[in-house]
DNA sequence: TTTGACTATAAGTATATACATATTAATCTG
DNA sequence: CAGATTAATATGTATATACTTATAGTCAAA
């Protein structure tokens, strides 16, 4: 039994996949290496390693040089989603776009921000509250804190037109970012500037992004409630 | 001015980065074709193509076939986040886990989830109620669903000594899934099985999983209050 | 003006070959 | 026998070449 023929990266793919969910290799096993592969799928060792290369990026292979291609033992699925800015988030619900600056100032952070954005004590940044709205409605809101240093230009950008994001996004390249998703609990700001109840439950993010030199800019967006992120695999 | 010598996919990589960051390139632009690009970086086809497809599943650029290469208008940035099995993601925090049923039953689900599940009217599945300890502390509890149709043996399956999701991550494999993340606010029932306040924001994930022929599972689970998902890029 | 066929083009992919590199396993040495 | 050295090996990658496929653009027919 030669095994037939596989003769697109795809068509490898959808056969080891078929050979994983089958058990016929099971969690923690060795599996051929690319060449006994490339072998038994009539087909050449680049279009095997193809297969299994995007395998491992779904976290459902192991590989090693040298060791080989094992089945992960715990299939930790990666997930990816997008992070949208949120102005065409908005609009591509068919929904009008609207941002308000609600504070804008140069300050010391407090000591939380200040170890997020790896600056020395007593340095000042510019603290960005802002608020955008769809439909007219609160949506969510931003409270930003930006590196000057990092960013020459941000003193006197003008961000009523694009919001601070965008001008950043537009206007700043960056190498990394980190993201952390939680819920909190609506408190009488929240609520107030969100138009919601206190108490309500609202979701969270906070992200930083930095480039090789510095952190650029650590922001929390609190989103209105029934705000919801989606992704498929 | 030939541009030097870049012959492995990650300095291709790195110098279409920097042309964007630096604007040679803007967003929304056209790109020279995979052709050109060998021909300028001194490398072959193959090479820049590796390089520009990757930049394009980070959502840097957009390739179209026929079309070309362009800058993202807009970069949406994809984040790739790990869902991690809940015993795996307690014990790696060095906490000791344990996860209790709470009940198990088969009913005729309502109708969101009915629609999520996508069975016909009247159809009963498998509702189950469980809850995961960390270091003996309430840490999520699941509500979920599953379609014993697509299950065959879920029926007779202990679910005490491995919980439902693993049972399942190990017997039945799926092809697709979807994950939603959101807040809601804590009720009487989340308050006694979370062992935390009436009114406090809590980390929602629903998640559905389904093959070729169901929908599987759908679950959603409720974090305790202070939970947080992270990821990088 | 719309529809539909045609064509040129750029990405997408397959393949043979060759070499690079990480890492294990075997072997040698003090 | 521990530690260093070396060989063997599986993945990782580069390259030239050839073919495939989607589709933007064009041009003509309805």
């Amino acid at each position: 039994m030669s095994g037939g023929d596989f003769n697109s990266w795809q068509s490898v793919q959808a056969e080891v996949l078929r050979r994983i969910n089958a058990r016929e290799w099971k969690p923690g096993e060795f599996i051929p290496n690319e060449a006994e592969l490339a072998l038994k799928f009539n087909c050449a060792r680049a279009t095997v390693n193809r297969a299994l290369r995007a395998l491992a990026e779904t976290g459902l292979l192991d590989r090693r040089r040298k060791a080989g291609t094992r089945v992960a033992l715990n299939p930790v699925r990666k997930a990816t989603l997008a992070i949208p800015v949120i102005r065409y988030e908005i609009e591509g619900k068919g929904q009008s776009y609207r941002h308000t600056v609600l504070s804008r100032k140069s300050a010391v952070p407090p000591s939380g921000i200040r170890a997020r954005m790896r600056t020395e004590p007593g340095v000042k940044l510019t603290h960005l509250v802002t608020l955008h709205l769809a439909d007219g409605k609160p949506y969510v809101f931003g409270d930003r804190w930006i590196n000057p240093e990092a960013v020459p230009g941000i003193e006197s950008a003008d961000l009523t037109a694009k919001s601070a994001n965008e001008w950043l996004v537009a206007n700043v390249p960056f190498e990394g970012g980190d993201f952390s998703f939680s819920a909190m609990t609506a408190g009488p700001r929240e609520a107030e500037i969100l138009a919601c109840k206190e108490g309500e439950g609202l979701f969270v993010i906070d992200r930083s992004t930095w480039n090789s030199t510095h952190v650029i800019t650590s922001v929390r967006l609190t989103f209105a409630p029934g705000y919801r992120m989606h992704t498929e695999i």
